[in-house]
DNA sequence: ATAAAACTTGATGTTAACTCTAAGTCAACA
DNA sequence: TGTTGACTTAGAGTTAACATCAAGTTTTAT
């Protein structure tokens, strides 16, 4: 029973590769193999993997995720650990998004800068195109 | 007159090494230069410069910031194809952003679930804390 | 005038997170 | 039964985006 590797890729969006090597950086361990050594994943390395996409998802560096693989290894006495551990995270994604809606502002404005700059080019001289080659500076 | 290298980076935040960097790799041209060799950085390659940052903190790679510092280097005919790439790259990061949401909503409710945990064990034996060491599946 | 701090270059080193290769073993089907 | 395709491993290679180093030159401050 069980899932193969290629199984667990597809229903992940990991590959095959990327499967082996969380496996080897610890992210995942006891994966059950047959007796000649094919994996066969489980629902709950499946449930397991669901967490790790997610840490990974928003960005947790797979230090991190090893970090709070070894605090659940230890049991059920580094439940409050890794609760704090989620909640930090948690907030440092929010505030990672609401920087980019800082940075998003920026750009939108840049944009603006920019449409501006074609439209006066394009009421200017519709045919005359071609321009002397200047250093990027008319930002 | 202008800035050294070393203002510059405190300007835009980035270390000397990074403003060298970005100009060897074609983000940042013509900048002056003393006889001496010793750069000096005008008002446009500031503004010049808070366009790059924009655009790295919104996560677009070097490769496509040089993709367009290609394109403003030959002149205004570009303005158009230089609006789309800007209107483009900005649905990247609102799309990458609402992404970030969903991943996001996925981390509350893994709180959520280790919370309950965390609390069930606290009622279970507050004293009884070691716990036989399990595989990492009791998500 | 001289010592310290800042600047220069080219080249090599680092880190994260894969990604691929080689060389072999195993399983499924015509 | 053979051959194709999936699986295994260890280890090397890749990419992006810097970071560091060495060795020299220049500027600035005392």
């Amino acid at each position: 029973m069980g899932y193969t590797i290629k199984q667990v890729a597809e229903k992940t969006k990991l590959s095959a590769h990327v499967l082996r090597y969380y496996e080897k950086e610890g992210l995942l361990a006891h994966v059950n193999r047959s007796q000649s050594g094919i994996r066969h994943y489980s629902e709950d390395d499946l449930e397991w993997l669901g967490l790790i996409c997610c840490l990974k998802n928003t960005g947790m560096s797979i230090k991190q995720i090893k970090a709070f693989v070894d605090l659940s290894a230890q049991g059920k006495k580094t439940l409050r650990q890794r609760c704090d551990m989620l909640r930090e995270h948690k907030c440092a994604v929010e505030a990672q998004i609401q920087e980019m809606y800082r940075h998003l502002d920026k750009v939108s404005h840049k944009i603006a800068y920019f449409s501006r700059q074609y439209e006066e080019y394009q009421r200017e001289e519709p045919r005359d195109n071609v321009v002397p080659l200047r250093k990027p500076a008319e930002q």
